[in-house]
DNA sequence: AGCACGCCGACT
DNA sequence: GTCGGCGTGCTC
């Protein structure tokens, strides 16, 4: 290529023409780039980051450009670039460096991730779709093609146009692609570039246009006898009009302009239009200044700023009580970010991308926020995904995949509840946007803020060995008070006191205070339903899910027993299945139970319960809230749901029913994650003035974590749970990689994780620093119909964990292994081990 | 992940 | 004989 460089100097700056060559990365699970030819009219276009249509195998595909070159093996024939529909790279080098590091880390493909990075809504796909033509009918007619050519010649007359994928599913077995490239081929069927479909990026218009050909006189003699139609047309001439506009302005035009199509006076066009972003339907919120620091949050804050103003990578851990102003330090650095001109992202846990969250920070930041929630559209998220791009906004609010904003001059990224498991993607690329989140600030130099009330024992121990600046606010704000807690044996409420109600003397008591104070009552019960175990009580008989290694939950309201991991239902059942018995046992309580409870102790008092069966809907949501803020409930009783993303400055009292529940989960996290959710929800107690009361009931109040939680003593859990864990060698002082493996068949799932271990024997003896635990059954054996495996890998750091399932994924064996119909699935630094 | 190709049992 | 099942390997 020199040499042509040299010739070409003279005209121009040669390597301005771009390369000869892309690598191209698809949406699939593979360690591989694909090199394709770029044509000479698409060398400017074509730069990494962009996307390209190409064909690839049988079909046409999106690709994405990670880079490019002039050389390549010369074995492999190449393609052509067929199309580059972004006029600039949708990623930035940052981001491709970024989503490279999620896919090697993660053990995904680099495409998979970029997808991931992406709004949903960009088109993937872009099949061909046939009609009949040539022959075609008349082989249809005669009846003597083959059954096979017969069938795709019968559909396509019968639905006129079809992608081939379509006439897969709807022939099903009967589809063969041999057919219909026999028909192609002799021209009985053509093939066509699809109708440009709507899509988030682009919407389609019709304009109509007149047609500049035709004589004066021609078009007096067409209209002379048609008022109407010539009215539309001295309309049209003024000036091209779209029909959208048309329909404003002429309500009812269709047949009258279908007519002048048909005399050939007009025609239509279609366009592809570049949406546009409604600043109308945006909505703002006056902006409110910022409250005063104490004197603990402008320490904080102080040495937050010193990072900012360095422009330099940082990472803080900022461990705060709830109540004790996090949310304001996080707004002043996203502040001090905005005047140096760089902008922010907010993550929040999913649950508590609230509208109140939302307008937290509309009010204080107006309209320079995009907040990207679930309810979003395709069109809508692309929408804001471009305004972020195009620095319209310099604050996002949102999600996990919020760590994917597009901003080019990243300043702060805040990761609120940054214990929250939310933040872990459970479905591939299963990327930790918290961690994700730390790579990119290093790689853009910018200032990660992790906030909590209860961190993670991986970054408190990360802060504590002087990764993180460690930044605490003990106090709340205010003349609030810390909660007090009193912990209520159930069993000798139970035994001694013969009191067999889900609530407590004491917490009946207390719920009681509250109404006649007029004060509300949160009471939390992590578990939905009525009873959560059904027997038969002649014979035993446990009603199971059939496709679940779990019993099935009774849910009062809808007289229905339903799998809380599959969705199976059965009617309430009247007699026992197998021995005909007609007395059943509803056992176990969830919140429906609790409600029905409660109402009945307490007839008078006015009672919500909020969890996924009574949230179905968004507006019963905001309702519920819109009540409790405006004191038309006493008593709330609800999930997870009622923890997170809401104040409710009147709450005084918090009763959590069943502390132990989430004590029993099958799993290491276990303490923590309990520590952690009894912490957040004891907080929700005396917000304002008045002092907060919390009643925990529990059955096994000798266990580790409830003095803890009664202290308020996170310093002490942590130093207990950290020793828990050095012991068992578990994280942080360890890592651990988890291959999943499922399927449909028990004993074959069983021989492929034997398989697994097998193929992994070798590595394992050349990455000595990788332990292997199990392989074992996981937690839920079965579910959704499935048998599941774990095979845990070991290792006290990442590296060599990344090394060996790297080298596990390049094997040809476990290639083979994964081709099958059982599934392998790898989870890098797993959260959820069940 | 799809998707095509190819090699074996059980139907007309 | 053919139809259709699934195991195997590839995609620039
Ligand atoms: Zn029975
Ligand atoms: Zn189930």
């Amino acid at each position: 290529m020199a040499a042509r460089s040299k010739q070409t100097a003279f005209f121009d700056e040669p390597s301005s023409t771009g390369s000869l060559f892309a690598e191209v990365v698809f949406n699939l699970p593979l360690d591989q780039t694909f090199t394709y030819t770029i044509p000479e009219n698409l060398r400017e276009q074509v730069q990494p980051g962009v996307r390209v249509f190409v064909s690839f195998g049988t079909g046409r595909q999106t690709g994405y450009v990670v880079g490019l070159t002039d050389q390549t093996d010369p074995d492999i024939k190449l393609k052509p670039i067929l199309e580059v529909p972004d006029s600039e790279p949708l990623l930035s080098a940052s981001m491709l460096e970024l989503t490279r590091w999620i896919a090697d880390y993660y053990q995904a493909g680099w495409g998979e991730v970029i997808r991931a990075a992406l709004p949903a809504g960009l088109e993937e796909e872009i099949p061909e779709v046939f009609h009949l033509a040539g022959q075609g009918a008349e082989a249809l007619e005669s009846g003597n093609a083959p059954k096979k050519e017969f069938l795709i010649l019968d559909a396509l007359s019968k639905k006129g146009k079809r992608t081939a994928k379509q006439l897969r599913k709807q022939l099903g077995a009967q589809f063969n692609s041999a057919a219909l490239n026999n028909l192609r081929s002799r021209g009985d069927i053509v093939a066509t570039l699809p109708n440009a479909k709507s899509s988030a990026q682009y919407k389609l218009q019709k304009t109509v246009l007149v047609k500049q050909d035709v004589l004066q006189e021609e078009i007096d003699r067409l209209l002379s006898r048609a008022k109407k139609q010539k009215e539309l047309f001295a309309l049209l001439q003024k000036k091209p009009i779209t029909l959208a506009e048309l329909s404003k302005v002429w309500p009812g035009y269709s047949p009258l302009l279908s007519q002048l199509k048909q005399k050939g006076l007009v025609e239509t066009r279609q366009d592809k239009q570049e949406r546009t972003w409604d600043a109308s339907r945006a909505r703002t919120e006056s902006p409110t200044t910022a409250p005063p620091f104490t004197i603990e949050q402008e320490a904080a804050y102080q040495k937050l700023g010193k990072h900012l103003a360095k422009g330099k990578f940082a990472c803080s851990l900022l461990e705060g009580v709830t109540g004790s102003g996090k949310t304001e330090i996080y707004m002043r650095c996203i502040e001090k970010g905005l005047e140096r001109g760089k902008s922010a992202i907010v993550l929040v846990p999913e649950i508590a991308l609230t509208p109140q969250t939302a307008y937290r920070f509309r009010s204080r930041f107006g309209n320079r926020v995009a907040i990207l929630h679930s309810g979003l559209t395709n069109i809508e998220r692309f929408l804001e995904w471009r305004r972020i791009r195009d620095g319209e906004v310099s604050i996002v609010v949102g999600a996990r995949s919020a760590v994917f904003a597009p901003f080019t001059q990243l300043g702060v990224v805040i990761i609120d509840e940054e214990h929250d498991g939310s933040y872990k993607q459970d479905t591939s690329p299963r990327y930790h946007a918290r961690d994700a989140a730390i790579v990119r600030a290093r790689q853009d130099n910018a200032l990660v803020v992790l906030g909590s009330a209860t961190p993670s024992l991986e970054t408190r121990s990360n802060a504590q060995q002087g990764k993180y600046t460690h930044l605490k606010l003990d106090k709340r704000i205010g003349k609030t008070l810390m909660p007090v807690v009193h912990l209520v044996d159930m069993r000798i409420e139970r035994d001694k006191r013969k009191n067999f109600s889900i609530l407590s003397r004491q917490l009946q008591r207390a719920l009681g205070e509250r109404l006649e104070r007029g004060e509300q009552s949160f009471l939390f019960l992590n578990r939905r339903g009525t009873a959560n175990y059904v027997l038969c009580k002649a014979c035993g008989f446990v009603f199971d899910c059939p496709n679940c290694s779990v019993s099935l939950t009774f849910h009062g309201t809808t007289r229905k027993l339903l799998c809380h991991y599959c969705g199976f239902n059965l009617p309430q059942p009247m007699d026992c299945p197998d021995c005909k018995g007609e007395v059943i046992r509803f056992s176990g309580f969830g919140t429906q139970k609790l409600e029905d409870e409660t109402r009945k102790r307490f007839p008078d008092a006015r009672i919500a319960r909020l969890d996924r069966d009574t949230a179905r809907k968004r507006s019963t949501f905001e309702d519920m809230f819109d009540k409790m803020n405006a004191g038309e409930i006493d008593i709330l009783i609800g999930t997870q749901m009622i923890t997170k993303g809401h104040d409710f400055p009147n709450v005084t009292l918090v009763g959590v029913v069943y502390a132990d529940l989430s004590l029993h989960v099958p799993d290491f996290r276990s303490s923590e994650r309990s520590f952690q959710l009894l912490t957040q929800v004891a907080g929700r107690a005396g917000r304002g003035e008045i002092p907060g009361e919390v009643f925990v009931q529990a059955h096994q109040l000798e266990h580790p974590v409830y003095p803890f939680v009664a202290r308020h003593n996170y310093k002490g859990f942590f130093a207990h749970e950290m020793e828990m864990r050095e012991r068992l060698h578990f994280p942080p002082y360890s890592r651990l990689a988890v291959v999943e493996v499922e399927g449909e068949i028990e004993r074959d799932t069983e021989v492929a994780v034997q398989q697994l271990a097998e193929v992994l024997h070798p590595h394992l003896e050349e990455h000595i620093q990788v332990e292997m635990l199990g392989p074992a059954r996981a937690a839920l054996y079965r579910l959704q119909d499935r048998y599941r495996w774990h095979l845990i890998l070991r290792t006290d750091t990442h590296q060599p964990l990344q090394d060996i399932l790297k080298a596990l994924r390049a094997d040809k064996a476990f290639q083979k292994l994964a081709s099958g119909k059982i599934k392998f699935t790898i989870d890098v630094d797993p959260l959820n081990m069940l």
